[in-house]
DNA sequence: CTTCATGGAAACAGATCGGTGTAATTAATG
DNA sequence: CATTAATTACACCGATCTGTTTCCATGAAG
């Protein structure tokens, strides 16, 4: 059992590693310490030393899946709808099983527990993206219409786990599409035989 | 502890009536046989002669949360916002905890369970229900229009529980309003003082 | 009164949980 | 080599979980 391992992953990072993948794909309370330790390739004893309980543990699962949305230069408006296709993607490939932010909300129920925050501070992060593009598209009130994207997208989530349809995404892109039109965020200039992005 | 019992409630129906307070409240898998039994004020021995397992009172649980929607006589339009402003009342009340059917499914993760079935049923209802509705509204694509609904119910069931805030619901509200407007939906006749009906 | 079904109280079984204590072993560093 | 820190293996704790079992109280029907 004792291979010439990776070397490059430090104990933190494997345990890090084998807690996002059992808690989110069996959910938290499902999962024991036992089973991330083995998981990791780790003693319980080592697990401890680095994360001095479970709590501690989740919360360090959920802010290293804060992925920082990265700047890009895409226009403004393909950003936004990006984020469907990427949800859509998401939903196809087999393992999609909801929000972890959400799921950890509802697993551990407690709200001053402290994955509530971490979900909280995630949603608002991404709305605050989507707002910050909007605004730039001048859009008319940006931060309603941030409020209603994320709906869509916490909606599209909630569905596709329980319908398991990746086809869902496509359906809250297409309202998303909808409502920045309402609110005068003009469609991308396709006049100009410029449609060669194609697909 | 015999105190002269509402006679009314047989045992099933105590049982059932204590699971859903717990089960909602606390996450199924955080409330055990033992609590519901003592909530009931029922041994555990009379509960599992009604429900030989957990999950049998789970499902049970679920499927009692089965609310049919009635059919309403108030215009269609305004039967479909009202399940907005339903959502924003059940958010302030305090009490809510995120739509019971997406919490089991996360909860229990296994979806061979009978849950994940009710909770697909349920979702189904709904939406069906929207589509009626928005048949008889003529409005274009009813299918694809319900389903972007549904969504928007869900997504705002989620938010709501990750934020406290009860104005999702009318975030969520408000966006149905233009995708309907969308879909050719035209809004109720305002027009001939029969704005009578107040709010 | 006898019979039988229902249900209460409580102990129990077997498993799993989060977390700790300890002694032996390994790996890096001087 | 010697020292030290990290890690392992493993037993163990108390609590809790689902589910079962045993014994006893009740109460209605014959």
């Amino acid at each position: 059992m004792k291979r010439a391992f990776h070397k490059t992953a430090t104990p933190a990072e494997r345990i890090l590693a084998a807690a996002d993948k059992l808690f989110y794909r069996q959910g938290i309370r499902a999962v024991g310490v036992d089973a991330v330790a083995a998981e990791a390739a780790v003693s319980k004893r080592t697990l401890y030393n680095y994360y001095p309980s479970k709590d501690d543990l989740i919360a360090a699962y959920l802010t290293a899946r804060f992925r920082h949305l990265a700047p890009s230069d895409a226009p403004a408006r393909e950003q936004i709808l990006g984020n469907f296709d990427r949800l859509e993607r998401m939903f196809a490939d087999g393992s999609f099983r909801g929000c972890p932010y959400v799921n950890a909300v509802t697993e551990l129920g407690d709200p001053k527990h402290a994955a509530a925050g971490i979900a909280l501070q995630f949603k608002e992060q991404r709305r605050l993206w989507f707002r910050a593009l909007l605004e730039r598209l001048h859009a008319r009130d940006p931060d309603a219409l941030a409020t209603q994207l994320q709906i869509l997208v916490e909606g599209a989530l909630a569905s596709a786990l329980v319908r398991g349809d990746p086809a869902l995404a496509r359906s809250a892109r297409a309202a998303a599409e909808v409502l920045l039109d309402a609110a005068g965020v003009r469609r991308p200039a396709r006049s100009v035989r410029q449609t060669r992005r194609a697909r």
